[in-house]
DNA sequence: TAATTCCAAGAACATCTGTTCTTAACAGAG
DNA sequence: CTCTGTTAAGAACAGATGTTCTTGGAATTA
């Protein structure tokens, strides 16, 4: 009887990611973010209701596909070496690109709150799990006993955030490993 | 004869920091940037030609007004304590509205090449300050031999960028703070 | 095949937004 | 005072933008 839909929601989702990236929310008009995900205006309403709650939803969409794969590394608590390979893997992710988190924090953050939880929630569990990772690294002997972990850890978080933005203006990677190996080797 | 112009450019362009602040560049709108600035509709399309070219002056004045009186510190090759200052004014001044540069990177770095030209020179800008402040400090004794300056330095100048976006979300400076001690303690 | 139900594509609509134009008032020179 | 040239204020305009609606068509079932 009935046609089933075409779409794939998670799909859709996955494609508005770029172009948010690229445009920002306001800078990104609904003819191309129509024209670049498999839909179509009326499915898009009826799915999702308005261009904000849509954000709302690749947002969500971005941190449990995208971020979660790379932070997860560090759920793990793996000592410094978990925190080395996030660092490697943020690096790639946000080079030439940026983070959507950290982009929608800067343009929207002032005024809507929602975003600005979704931001502190975001940042609170890395902090949590860089804590995690540093206990662990110094259980195993892998960084000075005298390191202050929840200081540290504040400061390994601004510096992921830092890493964002670099992204967008960075022409390779070089630095950012390099910028990494200073960061993480004074812990030693 | 003429009667003569009331606005004052400059301070049109610091009036306009806020909003293009609270609001980013798309999400700014004429009516509240004329509303909120000593201005009219006429005068600034005839002083400004259009709100393109008007970000890019308001740009150049924050870096000029704002940015300017805080990086000098750092200019002075001040060693380590022309850094601890630079970063307690700098997290002075982002606290709770974040950093206009940082801010318009992120929303139209991807599309603005002249965005992106003003921070990759306001980065290395900072990122040369920082470098002449560490050989002062290790050549007055302040920091360790061993502490590889340029990969500091790096270092550093992503930590700023980090400092930006935390502003936005933090509700107070405290932690902000404790991440500097943390930062330049073990350079000690 | 025929009927039904929902989808795809895009036209249409109302509002918003950047820009330009109109009008009246004001300051200073003659 | 009168004239002149500029400004202040905001109306007006054209195009853009988020949202809704229309139309034709495809997939599935009987």
């Amino acid at each position: 009887m009935p046609r089933k839909a075409l779409y794939d929601i998670e799909e859709v989702l996955s494609q508005a990611i770029s172009v948010f990236l690229e445009h920002g929310y306001h800078g990104a008009i609904m003819d191309e973010i129509i024209a670049r995900t498999d839909f179509n205006r009326r499915g898009f309403y009826l799915e999702f209701g308005s261009k904000q709650n849509f954000l709302y939803l690749v947002l969500e969409h971005y941190q449990t596909h995208v971020l979660n794969g790379i932070v997860a590394h560090l759920e793990s608590h793996g000592g410094l070496d978990a925190i080395e390979t996030f660092f490697n893997d943020y690096v790639a992710l946000v080079q030439g690109e940026g983070c959507l988190l950290i982009n929608c924090i800067t343009e929207l953050g002032f005024d809507d709150e929602k975003i600005r939880d979704i931001g502190r929630h975001y940042i609170d569990r890395l902090q949590i799990a860089f804590i995690g990772c540093l206990e662990k690294a110094q259980s195993l002997g892998q960084i000075r006993t005298n390191v202050n972990i929840e200081a540290t850890a504040l400061q390994l978080t601004s510096y992921v955030q830092g890493f964002a933005v670099n992204g967008i203006l960075a022409g390779n990677t070089d630095e950012l490993h390099l910028a990494t190996q200073a960061l993480l080797g004074p812990l030693k």
